[in-house]
DNA sequence: AGAGTATGTTGTAATCATACAAAAATGATG
DNA sequence: CATCATTTTTGTATGATTACAACATACTCT
C-alpha cells in the first residue's frame, strides 16, 4: 500500500531490529537509546556518549549508519518514529489497570492492528475482488461465530447498492445457499483463521456449482487456498485474552473498502441511489436540534 | 483519555492556531514553518531566520513563545506533530483514487475516527455502564439497521462471560422483549444518531418496566436523555457519501471496552472460563500448519 | 606480526543562546 | 496633535555549546 515517508522506516523499530548486526560500541549507543528513547531526543551528542559510554564520534557514526546525515538529523528521525510509533506499542491490559488505561489500550491496540492490517494490503487483490463483486448477480456473506456480525454489516453495507446481497450467520443456511448456487454468483467467506472446517467446506460446495468465492481470510489457510480470490488478512498476533476482537473491526474495514470499491467503478448515478436511501430513513427520525447528521 | 504528551499539543495545529496573536517578525516566523513544515524540521536556525527574513534571536525567541526550551527542541517538536499529524489527514475519498488509494485513505479515516472516539471517551461514563453490565441479572442489545451488526457482535462478546445475553435486530424482537423487562434487566441501545424514533420509545418501555438501559449515543441525543446511563460516541462529522461506515467501528471498539471492562471485574475464575470456551471450538478446525491462532 | 577495523582524542567550524542596544510602537500629557 | 516617557519589539555583537572531521591509538583476526 501507499506508505507515507515516515512510515516507511520507523527508525526505533529498525534500531532494534538491527541490534545484533552492530558492533559493540555501535550497541551501545542503541541500547542507551532503547534504554529511554524520548530522552534520547534530548540529548546532546556528548550526553548521549556518556550514557552509551563511548566517544561523540562514535554516536556520530552511529548515526550514519542509520542513514541520516548527522546527528541532529538522527534526533529529528527518532523523534519522528517516536510520535509515530509510541500509540502503537500497544502494551496488553492489565488486570489492575484503570478503566481509563484499558480503554486507551484496546482503542490503541485496534488502531495498531487496522495500521498493520493497511500496510499489509495488498492492491491486486482488493482490485480483483472488487471487479468480482461489481460483475456478481447475487451476492453472498457468509461469516460464523465471531465473523457473523462482520457478514450481517457487509450486508447492511451492499444492500444499499440495489444488488440482491444476503448474510448468513450459521452453518445449516450456509450449506443450502451454497449448494444453490450458481455461475454468477458470488459468495464472500469471511473467517479469521481460515481453518473453520465447516466454512471451508461450504466455500468447496459453493465453488463445485460454479459460485466466485472470495475469501476474507488468513493468507495461506486452507480457506485461502478454496477460494477464487483472496483478501489476506494476516491475524495479529496478540494472544492477550482481553483483547481478541480486533480482528472484526480489520475485517469490517475490509469490507468498507470493498464496498467503497464497489460504489466507486460503478460510478455516479449509484451515488444518487444512495442519497435517495438516506433521504427514505428520514421521517423515522426525531428532527434535529444539533448538528446531528446521518 | 489518558493524552500521550506529544498528542496533546500538536505543535503545527497550535502554531496555526495562534497566528493572529504573533506580532510581525514572529508571525514571519510562523509563515517560514508553515511554507513548508517538513524542510523546516532541517533548517538551522540562520536557515530559518534568512528564510523568514528576521534575525536569530527572533527565531529562537519564536521557539519559547511555544514552550521550547530553545530552537533544537523547537524542531524535535515540530517533528513529532508532524509525524502524528500526518497519517490523520485523511483525506475524501476520491472518484479517481486508486484502490490503493481509496484503501489507504479508508484505513486512516476509521484510524482518525477511533482516535478521536479515543480522546472524546469519558471514563464515569465507561466505568457506570461497566458497573450496571455486571450487576445485570440478563443483558439484551437493541441495535438497529446499521448498529444491528454491532448489537450481534456485542452478543457474541459476551456470550463468553456465562451471562444469558442476547441481541435482536428488529423493532418488533426489541418492542417484545423491553416490554418484558424486570428488574435485573439490562439493554444496551446502540444508534449512532440517539434519533431513531423506534429505539427510542423501545428504550423508554424498557425503563419503565424496570429495566436499566445503557446508550452507546450521540451525546446531548433524545436516546441519550431517555437512558439510564450513556456512553457517549460522538457522530463523525465525515458527510463523505463513501465512508459513512467508521461510526460502527468506533462502536464496536466501545463494546470491545465494557466486555473487557467486565472481564477485568469479574476476576480470574472468568478468565479460566473464557479459556474452556476456546478450547471447546478447538475441534472444529484443521490441525494449524504455521502459527495461526484463536 | 601486521593488515585492517574499530574506537577515542583533539581541534575547528558551525550552530545556538545570551546580553545588550537600537528601533518601533504605544500612550500619556500639555 | 506634537512631544516625550515607557514599553515592546527587533537586531547586533559576543560568548557558549555542540557537532563534526582529521588524525592517532587500540584492538582484532589471520
Amino acid at each position: 500500500m501507499t506508505r507515507k515517508p515516515h512510515m516507511d522506516d520507523n527508525l526505533l523499530e529498525t534500531i532494534k531490529a538491527r541490534l545484533t548486526t552492530l558492533n559493540r560500541s555501535e550497541r551501545k549507543v542503541a541500547e542507551a537509546i532503547l534504554r529511554d528513547p524520548a530522552a534520547a531526543t534530548r540529548y546532546s551528542i556528548a550526553t548521549l556518549a556518556r550514557e552509551a559510554d563511548v566517544s561523540e564520534p562514535t554516536v556520530n557514526r552511529f548515526c550514519r549508519v542509520f542513514s541520516a546525515t548527522g546527528f541532529p538529523d538522527f534526533k529529528i528521525h527518532l523523534a519522528q518514529s517516536i510520535a509515530t510509533g509510541t500509540p502503537y506499542v500497544s502494551q496488553n491490559v492489565q488486570p489492575d489497570d484503570t478503566v481509563a488505561q484499558f480503554a486507551d489500550k484496546i482503542m490503541l491496540a485496534t488502531m495498531a492492528n487496522l495500521d498493520r492490517a493497511r500496510q499489509g494490503l495488498a492492491e491486486r487483490e482488493l482490485a480483483s475482488a472488487i471487479d468480482y463483486l461489481i460483475q456478481a448477480r447475487q451476492i453472498h456473506f457468509f461469516g460464523m461465530g465471531g465473523s457473523a456480525p462482520v457478514a450481517l454489516d457487509a450486508q447492511y453495507k451492499f444492500f444499499r447498492f440495489n444488488i440482491p446481497v444476503m448474510s448468513y450467520q450459521d452453518a445449516l443456511m450456509q450449506r443450502m445457499v451454497a449448494a444453490g448456487c450458481t455461475t454468477g454468483d458470488v459468495v464472500v467467506s469471511i473467517s479469521y483463521t481460515g481453518r473453520t472446517r465447516e466454512i471451508i467446506d461450504i466455500a468447496r460446495i459453493a465453488r463445485e456449482n460454479g459460485a466466485t468465492v472470495i475469501g476474507i481470510t488468513a493468507p495461506g489457510s486452507p480457506l485461502a487456498n478454496t477460494c477464487t480470490a483472496v483478501v489476506s488478512v494476516s491475524p495479529t498476533e496478540d494472544t492477550d485474552v482481553y483483547m481478541p476482537m480486533s480482528s472484526r473491526i480489520v475485517q469490517l474495514a475490509v469490507i468498507d473498502i470493498l464496498a467503497t470499491g464497489v460504489t466507486l467503478k460503478r460510478g455516479v448515478d449509484f451515488q444518487n441511489h444512495l442519497k435517495n436511501i438516506k433521504q427514505s430513513l428520514r421521517p423515522t427520525r426525531l428532527p434535529e436540534t444539533g448538528s446531528g447528521k446521518e
